[in-house]
DNA sequence: TTGCGTGCAAAGGTTTTGCATGGCA
DNA sequence: TGCCATGCAAAACCTTTGCACGCAA
């Protein structure tokens, strides 16, 4: 399924981590500490060419609007069809929010009608804090 | 007015065109090249560090959802809140269209109410492309 | 004169590429 | 066997920092 091409070791590991992690963004970096602790380090060339394969298929959605200019890439459930909803991101906790209901449509009919564009909305995120973070930080 | 500390020639320079382009965001680049052309070359390192400066004081807004890591910045017009609402960028040319409209208040009302979501503008944009675009790839 | 601005060089960090080796199918 | 995947090293890329000099006020 996701990966059209060898199954190896290493590639399993990439993926079930981005599986586990399948409610947030995680950057390479992160993918990369994460073998560490686990002792089955890949090393990070191998992780950048899988994400950018995976990210070719579809298999995971890719971020480049990190602080650091650090991309963050995200496994996609299957049936989610990402090039057609915004996504939320919280700053706090990098969770991914899909925004799939109804109101979408109507952002994206307004900005079409009464200014002239075309939204993209690959690429386009929403920045902001999710309602745990709220919480934590007002504690 | 926009500057707190010394005026130079290098600071007018890059001003200047910051201004001359305040319909979309530029780069450090951009600036670059531009002043090269006009063989007024200034160091890309005081490009970074007047930029920095400017975005600081909200001179200009910076954008850093760049495809390569490329940080963009633009001109902010006196009296524009960028912080208060949300921007579109086109794809293609670069522009910036401000959301400042009505609109805007319900998405954020219903982000924040049905999503439990505290949208942060800063850094939130939204890619697609303008009215103008649209006829040049159609043609 | 004082402190800010500048340029150069070098470092920093993330991501990409070349090349030879290794492994899946 | 044939192609794909991997690791290493090095490069590319954007951006930041240290330091000494120069210039605005």
């Amino acid at each position: 399924m996701a990966g059209s091409g060898y199954a190896t070791a290493s590639r399993r590991r990439i993926l079930d981590f981005l599986k586990k992690n399948a409610n947030r963004a995680v950057t390479a970096a992160d993918i990369d500490s994460h073998l560490k602790e686990n002792d089955s380090e890949v090393n990070i060339t191998t992780i950048y060419r899988y994400l950018d394969k995976l990210a070719g298929e579809g298999t995971v959605m890719k971020y480049v609007a990190e602080k650091g200019g650090k991309a963050a890439y995200q496994y996609v459930e299957h049936g989610h069809r990402c090039e057609e909803h915004l996504h939320l991101k919280c700053v706090g906790c990098g969770r991914i929010i899909h925004l799939e209901c109804a109101f979408m449509d109507e952002i994206s009919s307004h900005i079409r009608e009464d200014h002239g564009f075309e939204l993209q909305c690959k690429n386009s995120v929403l920045y902001g804090t999710c309602k745990k973070c709220q919480k934590s930080i007002s504690q």
